[in-house]
DNA sequence: TTATAAATGACAGCGGTGGTCAATTTGTAA
DNA sequence: TTACAAATTGACCACCGCTGTCATTTATAA
C-alpha cells in the first residue's frame, strides 16, 4: 500500500542509501546498480515522500509560485506547467497569491520562503520586475527564476526565462503590413508592465523597417482591460483619418476594441482589422475570433521550474547559472484580420 | 532564524510535549499554560514544520483540491478561499488539476491521496457530483467535502457545502417579474451539471408562484458557453412572440446573449433585459454590465476547508459529521435589466 | 601484491507526534 | 487541615522516511 525507500532497497537488494543516491542521481553509483534500483522503483511505482526529504535533507523539494495577476487564465496556465514539472521531478508546488502593492511585500516573500524552506521561487510579472524582490532573495540566498519580457539574454537578466514580446509584436505587425495595412494603430497596456513597452517597440520596429514612420496619434496609452480597449477604439474611430487596423496589446483590449467597432457599425475585418495578444480563452469568445499571438504559458512555466530544479542539483551549477531560454509567442491568424480595404 | 518547538518550549518554560499538546489543542492543558505557550508561539512567530508533522503524526496537515473546470476565475477564487483557511490552521494546500473524463480518474484520485497522505479532499463539480469518487474515498477512508448545488440539507448529501442555486434563481426571476416582465426565457447550461437544473427549477418555481406557467418554447437547452448564449438568444429573438427578458444560466451565456441581441439591434435593457449568474469578471466586461447573482466562491471554499479541518480534529467528530452549510448567491442588479417595455 | 579510487553501507538525526508512566500540582471531601 | 483522587505536566523512547557523514568494502591500477 505505502511504498517506502526500504521496500525498494529490499527488492533491489541494496541499502537504502544507494536507493537514495540513485534517486538524487548522485555520481559514483555503478551503472548496473543504478539500473537495478531504477527497475525496482518502477516496479513498485515508488515515489519518495516529499515530507521526509524536506525534513532530512539540506535541499528542499518544494518550489513556490508567487503571483498577483488579475488574469486567472494566465495564472492557471502557469500553475499547470509548474505542476507538471514538479510531478516529473518529485517536487511539490506551493502557490501563494498575494498583493504585489502591499508595503510589506518583501518581508512577506522572505517569510514564505524561510518558513516553507523552499528550494526556489518562480516569479512572474509584476514580481519578476521588482528589483527589491530579487535583491532580497539574493540576500537570503534563495534561488529564483523570473519570467519576464525581453528579447535578448544579457548578464543583467540572470536566471530569467524570456518572453520575446518584441519579436512577436514585430511578426504580428508584419502580418498586418502584408495584408496591405499601413495605417495601423496601437492600443497600449499598462505602462508599468514592460510587456506593453516591448510590444510597442516591436510594433514600431516593424513599421519603421517598411519605411513607415509610426504615427503618434495612432499610439494610444491605456491599460490591460476591456474598457481600455473600448475607449481606445472609440477614440481611433472618431479620428478624421481612421486607421484600417488596430494592434491591441492583449486580447482583452482587443475584445474591447471589437466591441467598440461593432457599436460604430464597423465591419470586422472588412473595414477594420484587429489583433490581440496572448491567445487567452477570451480571444476565442469574441466574434469574429481574434487573430492573436499564442503565448505558451504552460511550457514557459515548465521551463522555468526545470531551470530551478537543475540548479538546485548539487554539482552541476557551473555554466548553467545564466541560462536564459527565450520564447517567442507565435502568430495565430483567425478571422479578425483581413486585407486592407481598398488595397488590391 | 529557524524557530523550532524547542525554542517555544524554552521560552514558555514548559516541555516540548506540552507545546505539542497546545498546538494540537488536546484536552487537559490548563488554561494558564495554554496561554503561556500561545504567547511564546506568537512572540517567536513560530510555525510548526509541516514536513515534520506530516512525517511523524498519524494526522496529516495537507488537504487537496482536485478540479477540472474551464472557468479559471472560479478555480482561482476557490484556491484563494482554501489557501486562506489553510494558512489560518497551519495546513498546506495541494492543487491537482486533472481530467475528470479520464477513464482512470478514480485510481488517479486514490493514488494522489495515498501518496500525499492527505487529510482530506475538497471536491467541486464535476467531481463532487461523481458518485464513484465519493464511494472510492469512503472505501479508503479519506475524508472529503463536496461543494454542490442543492437547496435543502439531507442525509444523502453528507459532508457537503450547498450552493442554493434554486433560491438564487428564484430571486433573480422575481427581480425580472417585479420589473413587469412576464415573457421570460431561460438559457440552460450543460445538462449534466446539476446547477443548471437547480437554476431552471428555481426559475420555474418563481413563475409558477406568480401564476405564470413556464412556456416550453422559452426554455432553451444549451451549455455553459458564450457560443451557446449567442445561439440561444438568436433563436429567441427570431421567435414570432419574443421574450422581453432572458435568464441566462451563467454570465458567459449571458454575454453571448448580449452579443446576439446587439447584432440584432436590440437595445439592452430598453427592449430586452438579460441576467446572468455567478458574477464572474466576465459580467463586468460586457456593456452594459450584467445583472447577475453573486456566488461567494472564496467564502464557500473557506467554509469547505474549515469543515474538513474540524472533522480531522480528534475528539470532536460527533454531531458535526453531517454539517451542511448553505450559501445563497445574492442578486446583484446592474444595468442589463430594466422595466418591461410597455409596462407602466 | 599493495596503494588508491570507486562503490556501498551503517548510523545518526531532521522536527515533530504518539505512547507510557512517573512526578507534580490542583481540587475536593472528610 | 489533612488525605486522597484527579488533573496537569514532564521525561523519555520509538519512530515517520529520508539524507548527510563517515567508515567500510570492492574494484582497479601500479
Amino acid at each position: 500500500m505505502k511504498v517506502t525507500i526500504n521496500d525498494v532497497a529490499r527488492l533491489a537488494g541494496v541499502s537504502i542509501k544507494t536507493v537514495s543516491r540513485v534517486m538524487n542521481n548522485e555520481p559514483s553509483v555503478k551503472k548496473a546498480t543504478q539500473e537495478k534500483v531504477s527497475a525496482a522503483i518502477a516496479e513498485l511505482n515508488y515515489q519518495p515522500n516529499a515530507a521526509a526529504r524536506n525534513l532530512a535533507g539540506t535541499r528542499s523539494y518544494s518550489i513556490g509560485y508567487i503571483y498577483d495577476n488579475p488574469n486567472a487564465y494566465y495564472v492557471i496556465d502557469m500553475q499547470r506547467g509548474l505542476l507538471e514539472a514538479c510531478r516529473k521531478h518529485g517536487y511539490e508546488l506551493l502557490i501563494h497569491p498575494t498583493n504585489a502593492k502591499s508595503a510589506q511585500i518583501v518581508q512577506e516573500v522572505i517569510d514564505l520562503v524561510q518558513h516553507a524552506r523552499l528550494a526556489g521561487l518562480v516569479l512572474t510579472p509584476p514580481f519578476s520586475e521588482m528589483p527589491e524582490i530579487a535583491e532580497a532573495l539574493e540576500r537570503i540566498g534563495v534561488d529564483f527564476v523570473r519570467i519576464i519580457s525581453g528579447s535578448t539574454p544579457s548578464p543583467k537578466l540572470t536566471n530569467c526565462v524570456l518572453v520575446d514580446d518584441f519579436t512577436a509584436a514585430f511578426k504580428i505587425t508584419n502580418h498586418l503590413l502584408e495584408l496591405g495595412h499601413t495605417d495601423i494603430a496601437f492600443l497600449c497596456g499598462d505602462e508599468e508592465h514592460s510587456s506593453s513597452g516591448e510590444r510597442l517597440a516591436g510594433f514600431k520596429a516593424a513599421l519603421t523597417k517598411r519605411g513607415i514612420s509610426p504615427n503618434a496619434k495612432y499610439i494610444v496609452p491605456g491599460s490591460y482591460s476591456f474598457e481600455s480597449g473600448v475607449k481606445g477604439a472609440k477614440y481611433l474611430l472618431e479620428l478624421p483619418h481612421k486607421p484600417t487596423a488596430i494592434f491591441a496589446c492583449n486580447d482583452e483590449i482587443a475584445a474591447g476594441a471589437l466591441f467598440s467597432a461593432r457599436l460604430s457599425q464597423v465591419e470586422i475585418p472588412q473595414q477594420l482589422s484587429i489583433v490581440g495578444f496572448e491567445n487567452s480563452p477570451f480571444s476565442r469568445q469574441t466574434w469574429p475570433p481574434l487573430t492573436t499571438a499564442h503565448q505558451p504559458n504552460s511550457t514557459i512555466a515548465m521551463q522555468a521550474a526545470e531551470l530551478l530544479f537543475r540548479r538546485s542539483r548539487p554539482g552541476q551549477q557551473q555554466g548553467l547559472a545564466a541560462e536564459q531560454p527565450v520564447f517567442i509567442p507565435e502568430l495565430l491568424v483567425r478571422d479578425s484580420t483581413g486585407a486592407c480595404p481598398g488595397s488590391s
